[in-house]
DNA sequence: AAGATAATGAACACTGTGTTCGGTTTAGCA
DNA sequence: TGCTAAACCGAACACAGTGTTCATTATCTT
């Protein structure tokens, strides 16, 4: 047997297809269930049969996502900003959906709270010489660093990208270091 | 006559508290009219001759918080950060109800947009002898460091004020010098 | 081709919205 | 103190969206 059956593969993607473009078009938070129905062309039963709200259906494809950020092999290695920029780059389209101003921010806020992790992560080792009141800094430090980070990935979404990747990167690794790596921080 | 009838101010004051303590319990997203009217004892009608929705309700205790941040008198003086946390450690409970995880966000986007506005008001000077591209870099960085500093307020908030005012105040300064300031921000 | 599985769409109860209107209460003022 | 205008009340209504059920139809898999 399949491991899926093509009708449902088929109506997973119109109803995928229909909630980008219609994020696009009036944004995610104004959405109903019943205009992603109407525009993906899907018996109102058969969406519930698949997903139990809207933002289930938008998770759906957060997988694809979020994989880029993680990378197993080297769990405590640096963000490897390269390929999220690039993945964006060749995703425009549902990447300005899911992650630009009309997303409703669901996604960006998922993917700040992966960032976060990874970053507690790679400066989890520096703790052990550092006074209390400091960590305490750096905790607030790396919030904000993963708040600016996902800022600065949604404005170069929402502005259609205006420089190019390498220039992204370093933007990136300057901001991490300047965040994370001073003396204060 | 009286600026504004008893009957209102009271009204509107029982419609707050209750959006406020709603906030706390259950959070802004999944709040209803139905439960503010409920919790304040307030007429279905009664609420909506005063707002339009539960948006507009919250946001009419918004000039308070914001007129924190700005300072008429000085426009391109740096942001008031003393003042803006003193003002948060004297309404506690309103603080975290309207900038703490459970507030929605709507407020913190706005305040967001006023910070950026204001470094754009203060950095614009310095934008005449600065090339294009590294023009379009500062812009990014504008954003992101809005973004970082109201991070490091919610979180603040968030977890009941572990540190100080001056170690805070300090904090955002090192971080926008950091961002801003820098050969490459 | 046969059986299994998925999609359909109408029907239903339910919750919340936003408005209207006649009746009641209360603040403000003379 | 008493009058008047304004504010509040709350029931009723039409409406939109939700989430579920079920008999029927269409489609895939083997």
């Amino acid at each position: 047997m399949r491991k899926t059956d093509r009708r449902v593969e088929k109506t997973k993607k119109l109803l995928w297809d229909a909630l980008v473009r219609l994020i696009l078009e009036k944004g995610y938070e104004s959405l109903t269930i019943q205009d992603i129905i109407d525009q993906a062309n899907v018996g109102r039963s058969t969406f519930y049969s698949h997903y139990e709200s809207k933002e289930q259906l938008l998770f759906s494809g957060q997988p694809q996502w979020m994989e880029v950020l993680f990378h197993p092999e080297d769990k405590d290695g640096p963000i490897d900003f390269e390929a999220i920029f690039l993945h964006v780059e060749e995703n425009k389209e549902v990447a300005k959906a899911l992650l630009g101003k009309k997303s409703g921010n669901l996604l960006l806020k998922h993917m700040q709270e992966v960032i976060r992790l990874k970053l507690n992560e790679i400066y989890k080792n520096a703790n052990a010489e550092i006074h209390p009141a400091d960590l305490l800094r750096r905790k607030f430090m790396i919030e904000a660093a993963s708040a600016a980070l996902v800022s600065i990935l949604s404005n170069w979404i929402e502005q259609d990208m205006p420089l190019g990747i390498e220039q992204m990167k370093e933007m990136c690794s300057v901001l991490i270091g300047n965040m994370l790596e001073t003396p204060n921080g």
